[in-house]
DNA sequence: TTGTAAGCGTTATCAG
DNA sequence: CTGATAACGCTTACAA
């Protein structure tokens, strides 16, 4: 299976042998590994040769050691939704592929009071090269005011212009949620409700103004007895649905800020028995998995986060370099793939109104 | 916020600072570090207190490389369920947090033929303390050999026993099912259908099994026409459901080998008008997050998962560590902390037949 | 109980 | 273009 003869239960190979058995020094070897332009093509190939045969690989370690930076890029997050992490964890791999990077993951505890001392000991510890911070906690400026004073790079994943270009890498939220919005209304509703995220956060306050600016555009205006926050998660969404729903004149269709206090409306509109989407339609935000499974499927709004997880990826690669005389930099600037636009998910839980 | 006066922006001290500062060796500090025991009491205090003061932290990189050996950790999956993903690395965050251990992410492609080698490859390059192998790929022996030639600790979770107790950490499916299968007899069903799982899993024929042995255990026969193979995915189990639910003399109650292909049926079942659980009552397996936000709440089989990782991590990290004259080895043996009994979660989608 | 010297495997410096 | 030589920060002999 395996032509080589390769012994794994052997030492490793080291630059040392490299250099031994192609007949150069080590340092020419590590010209090699980091394909410096300045080096005679027969040396290399001669050197290749001996690394292919020998199915050589440089020791992340000691090149960390050696260049006083690491390879590891760090994903922190405090899990607002499992689907998401896991995309973004496979989006940044996707580019991590065929590079030397590794990916680790940082869960932390937002509420914890030891929350920044947390990731302040993680950065010291491990100095990793860069951070990608998601949502929620990428709304937090104190995190990456220390990843700047640490001078790891770090991109934050939010809902809207949370930082600069090279630190952000977002979707707009309040225009997909205005836009969805506005489809409802198209779709003939006048009276739409509104389950909010829970105040804090910066999606829960763009989706809002997402809302209100379609109602806005429309000639109408919010009306507080269908307004009810929610925490994000199904209950919260279940008891805002109850409230809204349980009024005389109730509203013809919900906007749920996100699937799973959408799932809780949809629950709360079957305990009454109204029929979805023929009664009440809903639109939830976020395109987790149980959108698709829910009955009817929900219509909701998603975020590329694949896409945006490559591009977050990208931003913390193709960073300042070192600039060395013997060594080739890559001069990828990322030009500006700051934005990524959400999309709305049709399926089955708008309708127009009886 | 911060009391000492640590400087982010300078360099970090060193293992030489901190011996000049506290005027002993290298090596004395490297025993405090390592907590050797033949070390004079006072001599400890003193250098603890310069570290203190300084913040050293040791950089792990030079210990990696001086020592042989790193402290990585990695997650290796193909798994389709990101509740199981998510839960999975965070009981073994919680093991690993306050040692030196850092988790690293790696999602390999089952069905890509280069599967393997590109395990191999991870090996080769990080050469990583250990591996956490999730199902399905963890029924692979060919990983844990390919792990064992490279002297990497590794452990397998499962739905039944692939391994010896050092490496494996499970939870008996088939005791599981049969169990569930049989409270399903309890309430008085004798028409059970079954979704099974895709073949070549191993947690699908032990959950064939476990469903086999609770109808044998009351004298039923499994019927053909009411059994259906899946893919795990939700496609599937609608796919499975129709068929099931389209013949006459259907069953009253349907076994879906897990959650998603549960709500397959689920679906199915509304699509003819079903009503669940007094025309049909269904039975699922994993709960994820989709059961307890499914119409009616699902029924269904939990994984104690927080624990299972647990119990991973402290496999991996109590292994034979370096037996030096000069360092504490931690005599954490893990008794046999290899199987995890899963538990019948009951909501609402299972009741007696009409 | 502590220190000295010699690595671990790589890259940077600076001469040839 | 290439190669000695000295880092990088820590650990393990082996002494003292």
């Amino acid at each position: 299976m395996n032509a080589e003869k390769s012994d794994e239960t052997t030492a490793k190979p080291t630059i040392n042998d490299i250099a031994r058995l192609s007949g150069v020094s080590k340092k020419t070897v590590s010209r090699v590994i980091n394909r410096s332009p300045l080096l005679n093509e027969a040396t290399r190939r001669r050197v290749d040769a001996v690394i292919q045969e020998t199915g050589y690989i440089p020791n992340p370690q000691a090149r960390a050691l050696a260049l006083r930076r690491n390879f590891l890029i760090a994903l922190v997050h405090d899990n607002p939704n499992a689907q998401m992490v896991l995309g973004m964890q496979q989006g940044i791999l996707a580019m991590l592929a065929d590079t030397e990077y590794e990916l680790i993951v940082r869960p932390v505890n937002r509420g914890a009071p030891s929350m920044v001392a947390d990731v302040r000991a993680f950065l010291e510890r491990q100095r990793p090269h860069g951070l990608v911070l998601l949502p929620p906690i990428s709304e937090k400026d104190e995190l990456a005011a220390l990843c700047a004073s640490f001078g790891c790079r770090y991109v934050r994943m939010g809902s809207a212009e949370l930082d600069g270009p090279a630190h952000l890498v977002a979707s707009n939220d309040r225009d997909a949620v205005r836009e969805a919005v506005a489809y409802l209304i198209g779709q003939g509703h006048r009276r739409i409700g509104f389950v909010q995220g829970p105040s804090g956060f910066r999606s829960a306050h763009e989706r809002r103004l997402g809302y209100e600016e379609a109602l806005a555009a429309a000639g109408l205006d919010p009306v507080a007895a269908w307004t009810r926050e929610g925490d994000y998660r199904f209950d919260s969404g279940l008891a805002a649905g109850r409230a809204i729903l349980s009024q005389d004149g109730r509203p013809t269709a919900i906007f749920a800020s996100n699937d799973e206090m959408a799932a809780g409306v949809l629950h709360a509109a079957r305990e009454r028995g109204l029929d979805v989407p023929a009664d009440l339609s809903i639109l939830g935000f976020d395109d987790t998995a149980i959108a698709a499974h829910l009955w009817p499927p929900l219509t909701t709004i998603r975020w590329p986060i694949a896409a945006m997880a490559r591009a977050a990826a990208v931003k913390l690669l193709s960073s300042p370099d070192r600039v060395d005389a013997d060594t080739a930099g890559d001069p990828a600037s990322a030009g500006d793939i700051s934005f990524f636009p959400s999309t709305l998910v049709h399926r089955a839980s708008i309708a127009p109104p009886r």
